[in-house]
DNA sequence: AAGCTATTTGGCAAGTTTGACAAATAGCCA
DNA sequence: TGGCTATTTGTCAAACTTGCCAAATAGCTT
């Protein structure tokens, strides 16, 4: 796999993650499986709005769902994503430093 | 700091990585600090976008930049940034059990 | 089948991103 | 000052994102 390649994939994964709801929702399913319902009401957002988000975090790989019933359960793949967190810290601490 | 202004602000960091162009710069930087000029050699696109994409990293504190003569060299603030590589891959080999 | 709940999809408007070209700026050196 | 190199900024078009509403789908339960 080129260099090139991995940039793009990796660049994918990022993109999916770099949204205000999309880690509430990593957060989140860190905890717990959750379905759609629940993620709206947590979040005060529309539904469908809600489910788009989701699409997007499972189109990237992140999350895989499962049907129960006439419910959907969304559940996190690789809790490691969220390890970044540490690191932004770092990096807002360094800011005025500049 | 709420929960939400943490999700933003994290937010914000990642999307500002989130573009093969400008994970690919990070990287180059993680060996030494470059000028614009020496990027875009590598990449291959304009200057002025070249800039852009160097304006964004900075815009989200994750790179600075100091001029020596006519020449504006970027360093990486926070090389762990790039530590996310790691469960990048591993996302991606999880890849197909689904 | 009809009614119910849960979720996804179509379509739209407003806003953002990307990349290119051209023009502007900044700082060197003669 | 004028010419030179390096970088940034203005402007534009094409593409993408976000959020909402309404409509479609899926799967229970009666």
């Amino acid at each position: 796999m080129s260099n090139d390649q991995r940039y793009t994939y990796m660049a994918r994964v990022l993109k999916a993650m770099a949204h205000p709801t999309r880690l509430f929702i990593l957060d989140k399913l860190k905890q717990q499986d959750c379905c759609v319902g629940e993620l709206r009401d947590l979040v005060g957002i529309d539904m469908s709005t809600m489910s788009r988000h989701l699409a997007i975090l499972k189109e990237a790989d992140i999350i895989n769902s499962n049907k129960v019933n006439n419910q959907v359960f969304y559940h996190l793949l690789c809790p490691c994503v969220l390890d970044v967190y540490h690191c932004m810290s770092e990096l807002k601490a360094n800011r005025g430093n500049k």
